[in-house]
DNA sequence: TCTGGGGTCCTAGGACCC
DNA sequence: TCTGGGGTCCTAGGACCC
């Protein structure tokens, strides 16, 4: 019996430390990291070569984004403070982020794979889903494999996207996106896993309850502290006491996700909530004291944030801003308009009642603003793209 | 030597309305 | 003095993801 869905998870292997090596070939094979500001461009010598920033003595805010493989056999990762990379890899190449370049990688890759299966679901600048069911050959046997069909699509496109970008990437094919998910991690870089329901037992129950997407740091530890560590021992747990551990609707997910039940369809459209901007500063900074630098980084984020709208036909009556104190601890205020707007003094101005509203004893190290309750436009054009491509300005992995 | 930026979804209490 | 139930909106916080 083939099983009733195949769904793909394609995720490009190191995605932006891969572009980066494209543009510096003779960074291949070497530990590489990407994060932090601008400061570190490489520096084109006199004799042709370049000279790269190290990770030896950086000082700063920022946090790796992607890390290549010989960089991750130092014990660096995604979302390290750069600080404690350095002492762990202080000969790690450093490269600047470049979110334009990673873009257009990103369309490139998914108009590749478009080319062979529309049915694709945007997961972000560097993963999709892609329901393979309705494409012809999916459901056909190869001799000596009953998958080879859909075996041999997943390969096309892999091909595609390779030829397409000069890029690799890794593919799981599996009956639902939960299944696929976990298995396009298994083979990386450069894998192809297919799986099916009979491979649950041995293949995914021997895994630990952190791969499953959704399970993060707080449900992992409280189910750690449950004595419960890999999902094959979540999968013996009865619903009963998944429920009451954690709430009807997470804990029947749990269990679901546990026995690889998981009906969810590829969404090949979606509309954006909201849109935001936020930074945080090199320094914490000090509400009275720091009051100008405050007032105009605030103004900055409110016409940002006008700007993404204007630029992209939304506009929004949900005007909030974010604030992260010294301490980490993260407050939001929020307020509903009349009408539904994108421009920058009516939201700084919106931005700003709420901010009166947060005591401003600490010193603060992050701001944000952002407007939710999205709707498009009066008179704006549609979308140019069938996917909404959300601007995600990082990935982890 | 702490921890970026941009998102989605869920929960929960209170207001307000029928 | 006491006693409803349901629905929706608003706001704040938190978990989680890329």
């Amino acid at each position: 019996m083939p099983p009733r869905r195949w769904i793909a998870h394609l995720d490009m292997d190191a995605f932006y430390a891969s572009v980066e090596l494209l543009r510096y070939p003779e960074l291949q094979g070497r530990p590489v990291v990407i994060g932090g500001g601008r400061r570190h461009q490489p520096v084109l010598l006199p004799d042709g070569t370049r000279r790269f920033a190290t990770l030896d003595g950086y000082a700063g805010r920022g946090v790796i984004t992607t890390a290549t493989y010989p960089a991750r056999d130092l014990g660096v990762f995604s979302g390290m403070g750069l600080m404690k990379a350095a002492l762990r890899a202080p000969q790690a190449v450093l490269l600047p982020v470049d979110f334009e370049q990673y873009r257009d990688y990103s369309r490139r890759f998914k108009a590749a794979v478009a080319e062979l299966a529309p049915v694709i679901e945007d997961r972000g600048i560097d993963e999709i889903y892609i329901d393979l069911t309705d494409q012809p050959g999916a459901q056909e046997a190869v001799a000596h494999d009953p998958h080879g069909g859909v075996r041999a699509l997943a390969i096309d496109l892999k091909n595609n996207v390779r030829r397409a970008t000069g890029l690799s990437c890794s593919i799981g094919v599996t009956p639902n996106k939960l299944l696929s998910k976990i298995a396009s991690e298994f083979d990386k870089p450069d894998g192809l896993t297919l799986l099916t329901l009979d491979d649950l037992a041995g293949r995914i129950w021997p895994l630990p309850v952190r791969c499953i997407n959704g399970l993060g740091p707080k449900a992992g530890a409280k189910l750690a502290a449950l004595g419960i560590t890999s999902v094959g021992e979540l999968a013996q747990q009865p619903s009963d006491l998944l429920v009451q551990q954690f709430g009807r609707s997470y804990g029947a997910w749990l269990f679901d996700a546990a026995h690889g039940i998981d009906e969810r369809p590829v969404v090949t459209h979606s509309e954006p909530v909201s849109m935001s901007r936020e930074t945080t500063f090199e320094r914490d900074l000090h509400a009275q004291r720091d009051k100008p630098a405050l007032t105009a980084l605030f103004t900055r984020l409110a016409t940002q944030v006008a700007e993404d709208l204007q630029r992209k036909g939304y506009v929004g009556r949900t005007i909030g801003i974010k604030l992260r104190f010294e301490d980490f601890k993260t407050v939001t205020r929020d307020m509903s308009l009349d009408l539904p707007t994108s421009d920058a003094a009516t939201i700084r101005q919106a931005a700003g009642l709420c901010l009166k509203r947060v005591d401003l004893g600490r010193r603060i190290r992050l701001l944000g603003v952002r407007v939710g309750a999205l709707q498009r436009a009066p008179g704006a054009t549609a979308p140019a793209r069938r996917l909404h491509e959300p601007d995600t300005l990082d990935t982890l992995p």
